[in-house]
DNA sequence: CATGAATGAGGGTTCATTCAT
DNA sequence: GATGAATGAACCCTCATTCAT
């Protein structure tokens, strides 16, 4: 196959190779025996490193989350002025869904994937969901700084906006709920 | 297991067991072996009905998308004034929501299974949402009659709000979701 | 499906099916349930003309073999010296097998699919091999009346050159048996 | 069932195992729940060696081919005489026929089985056949050195009359066709 | 005479994981 | 630290046949 660079460890050619498959097949679609053969590791060695698919699966949320979470405050740098900062999420977020592999978050795709909520996977998602929507009450309480009452609320809306704008992308595989969440985002910072 | 009612026809006893299995285990998750044994229908039955698994779902798909328009429907008469009518369905997810056994949207929860966006469960559930989100547009152009420009785009506003509560529920295991939803429609129908 | 005429009745829907399917496929490889479908007739409807799909293929193979007799008996009409007789079942072998969709000799095909010396199909295919085979002596007996001691022994190897032309024509995808069993045919008739 | 010796590898158990069952069963008839049980070999491990049931009968067809052309060189080396070397191989295949459990040549056999010519089984056994056919060339060459000619016809024709031996043999469950086609040999060769 | 629903047994294949080396 | 063989359970699906209607 030589679908990953053999120069790397065993672990990042794993780690690497099934950045791509979680995305593209989710995770119960995705065998081990196929991550392994992709990643050009023995069997044995996966569960050297990782004592289960499911631990895997943490890693790698894990690993997305500082890596989404570093991407976004470099989007937020651009500008200076707060209700931009905003509003350049959403941007940037059309930038993303133009690729032809875009398919969604791959955070939502995979909660779902779970039936129980007390799984792992689903709490450490909520985890950083909940991360993500504290990062924007930051930038929220920046825009509108008067407005103390209604500061949380209207920063969890955007957030909820922003989730839904990801969701229906790739519901409806197209952009247009980009448009239709900003439109309500101006509104809500109006 | 006597799980169903026997009483019932081969056919009504599967899509009543999956109709709880899908729901609760996923899509994936679920085995046709677990179907029919807790169908208590021959496997070779189970083909008789249905051509294939996806076939079952297809059809498991549009028997709920029936009946949710029609509760939607039936939530909306109790109430005369438009802008209600809106805020009722949120209402009434609040007590959807309450259910211990509520695990979200199935149609959300299903169409993060299929990783293909062509393929027919993606497309019917893609079809059934944009349903959902042309009823709710008819909601409001009732409800704000003389904001004629931006009518469609609150109503897209409005269903986009709405899947985030769906989707945030199921989450973050909450119900602040639908809260933060509707005070955002608020918002947007003011 | 359409693929058969419904002004036939139901036996005469699925033998001809089966003609075509027993062929292209072969038994096992052929379902009743496909045998059902293209024929257009009921499951039970095929169980009240056939006892099993055994007693299908007897049948199958008797008319076959009617129709395959009495096609060698036209063509041996058209020559009337003894030896053109002979030869002219290779040739006319040359224009069957020149047919996209030939795929070598039906009972020979058949006969390989049942393991057992003893089953039904097994018994009554070596019955019409040994009737062409007798057809053959005749032919023969004619060909070389003075010979009477050999006469039977190359009659013999001619069926065996013939069968093997049968048989080879398949193995190899390619017409090149008929010319060389043909030739060794001409030596033993010299 | 301790059909198989568990001092072999569980590779090896397979392959002892199928060698039987193909041959007295045929290979359709043959189910992998059969092999495996009768190899004490477990589903997986099955899979582990082989990709699919039809690599295994590829490998079944090369093993035999390799021990079907090394025991005819074997009988080969018993005379010195071209012409009595050719001859061996019909005075051979009696003794092999005569065993109970013969039931004709595993490849012709196998090749009714599918349908397809172009399956890789029926392109292994007709490369096989040809194999054969050279060789049974290379020992007319020396047999009729003169007659440069037709050697080759001769030749061609011989392996036809092999072919039918084995074939018949098992369509009229008799030894009578080695007789026939040695007495159609010797005509050729005289 | 004709029907379609229902069946038990089996088809070939893949799953995540463990083990001895 | 790395390996590949081995596993039991489960995957989705099809088989030829029988039954009540």
């Amino acid at each position: 196959m030589d679908t990953v660079n053999k120069q790397l460890t065993p672990k990042q050619r794993i780690l690497k190779t099934v950045d791509r498959l979680f995305y593209q097949q989710g995770y119960l679609a995705t065998g081990i025996n196929q991550i392994i053969a992709e990643a050009q590791v023995a069997k044995a060695s996966f569960y050297q490193h990782f004592s289960s698919k499911e631990s895997l699966v943490l890693e790698y949320i894990a690993i997305h989350n500082a890596e989404f979470l570093n991407h976004e405050k470099q989007v937020e740098k651009k500008f200076s002025e707060p209700k931009a900062k905003i509003l350049a999420l959403f941007d940037d977020l059309t930038d993303f869904a133009q690729r032809t592999e875009y398919r969604g978050c791959p955070f939502l795709n995979l909660t779902a994937e779970f039936s129980q909520p007390e799984s792992k996977p689903r709490q450490l998602i909520a985890q950083c969901k909940t991360e993500f929507r504290i990062y924007i009450e930051q930038l929220v309480s920046k825009a509108i700084p008067g407005k103390n009452n209604s500061q949380s609320s209207i920063a969890t809306a955007i957030y909820l906006l922003y989730e839904s704008a990801l969701l229906e992308i790739r519901v409806h595989h197209n952009l247009w709920p980009i448009e239709a969440s900003k439109f309500a985002v101006n509104q809500l910072l109006s």
